[in-house]
DNA sequence: TTCACATATAAGAAAATGCTCATATTTAAG
DNA sequence: CTTAAATATGAGCATTTTCTTATATGTGAA
């Protein structure tokens, strides 16, 4: 589990965002902690899937744990990483749009 | 192949970064476009690994291509997934530091 | 056309990922 | 102590990733 280089420690990092469940469970935490049931609800995923996606964002730093009597509570460590992810959304928008442009296009073209 | 949601584009580029390689690479474009033979010696892939890699950037919209006679040439397409890389190697940075602190202070305890 | 170089692609194997199902652990209540 | 609810962990399986080796394609020179 030794990482050295930038190079890996950013892969690592970024292989932990590049699923979308775990990426929606970001979003469910962006307005504050919640607790695992709650999450599997939100999610919809089965709760040992569920646990083994907070497990790993918590070990890379992404998420805080609280216990509190039998729950435990999942928050986001670190706001910056909401921005980060808003310059990759602004890019995938841009994409989308640049998308649509060629959909409306393709369309008028079929239409003729 | 079709991607729906948000968060499966989202996690289709974070997965896209998730290799060390494929970010070196992004690095060694970062001043301007190589061929695949200079980025062969500055990566130290194979040639047929290294191949993939770029053709894979591509097909998500993060290289762009250009042949000229026998060599192909490829660059960066959006200098804004090197801002949003900036953000993540912050977090990183940050996180090094207090692993170093985290390291220092095991030392200090060890030593006595 | 033929050759040599630059680049791309295909096939196969090893490793990692993420799910499901089953089971363990923890904690509060009775 | 026993039970029930919340959470975590383990085993097995299908899928995906990435590498290596070998081969194909494309381009300019002779």
């Amino acid at each position: 589990m030794a990482l050295s280089t930038i190079y890996e420690l950013h892969a690592e990092i970024c292989k932990m965002f590049s699923n979308p469940k775990r990426l929606e469970i970001i979003d469910h935490l962006r307005n504050g902690e919640k607790t695992v049931s709650e999450l599997v609800n939100l999610s919809g995923l089965q709760q040992s899937a569920l646990s083994k996606h907070l497990n790993l964002m918590r070990q890379n730093g992404v998420l805080l744990r609280r216990k509190e009597g039998v729950n435990v509570f999942y928050s986001l460590s670190d706001p910056k990483i909401l921005e980060a992810f808003e310059v990759f959304r602004q890019i995938l928008r841009g994409r989308l749009e640049e998308n649509e442009k060629l959909a409306e296009e393709l369309k008028e073209v079929a239409s003729r």
